[in-house]
DNA sequence: TTTAAATCCTATAGGTATAGTAGGATTTAA
DNA sequence: TTAAATCCTACTATACCTATAGGATTTAAA
């Protein structure tokens, strides 16, 4: 199961991918077309402007505005930002990589290998998918 | 990220079934191989037995056996037990859907099926995948 | 110059799930 | 009778999630 910070990020870069390049989208707009909590939002288009996905305006008028062409922001980047690992297990993730406590050998452990097969078959959506995919 | 728990029980169900058809394996030997907990491993246990994964007998020389052939048993269904549902969200979730509280409409929901195209790639693995594949 | 609108930042709280631990009840082979 | 094993209930500690509160800062426009 995916965080409700996931799913609200991506709804909210979505939403904003929608607008012309560099017109500014307000939270509260965001928070109340897409029922999100605008307080909560803001956390979290806090992470998505640090992760280099939006821009934003300050002041009167401002907003966020995406910072890249939605057809290059792939959604693996995305997940990993929001939600952080694809791999279900620590030892089989390529970028957060952390051996198992329990684990002598990655290469006995039969969770070991479903798990990279599990890895493998999301990353091939979501390296194929991008922001663009999610506009309607 | 799956849980401990999961992991857990998938290492035992593999444990397990390494052994003969109906001879006992002890939730202490599989806890001491296998670098679990025995308190916490006992209670996976009884949710396998209860799912129907395990047989077991009490009393001395008692223990837990598979009660059924390994290469029958999907880890689709392990992981439903154990980890619960497959899909990300809720609302694309074959077994465990439920509705969600912020969107209007799936239809028209950009989250919707990008989970969808995710839940669709693990069961592909899941549903091909038995514990008889995990046991080297 | 003032005001309102907006992002930015820190701290905190309440709830829930995870990962156990504790202690005993029950069953069974030897 | 004893020891070994599953079975069962209840509890705890920690971490994470989902916010909320309150303000600081910046900016456009009146």
């Amino acid at each position: 199961m995916i965080s409700k910070k996931t799913k609200y990020g991506i709804k909210a870069l979505v939403y904003v991918a929608k607008h012309k390049h560099k017109e500014t989208v307000q939270v509260s707009l965001i928070a109340d077309t897409q029922n999100i909590s605008p307080k909560y939002l803001e956390a979290i288009m806090l992470t998505l402007k640090k992760a280099g996905f939006l821009g934003s305006k300050k002041g009167k008028g401002g907003g966020y505005y995406l910072r890249r062409p939605p057809e290059d922001i792939k959604m693996v980047e995305v997940m990993r930002v929001l939600e952080g690992p694809v791999a279900m297990v620590p030892c089989v993730s390529l970028n957060f990589y952390e051996k198992c406590d329990d684990c002598p050998s990655e290469d006995f452990c039969s969770v070991n290998r479903l798990m990279i097969q599990l890895r493998d078959s999301s990353l091939a959506v979501l390296n194929k998918t991008t922001i663009a995919d999610l506009v309607v």
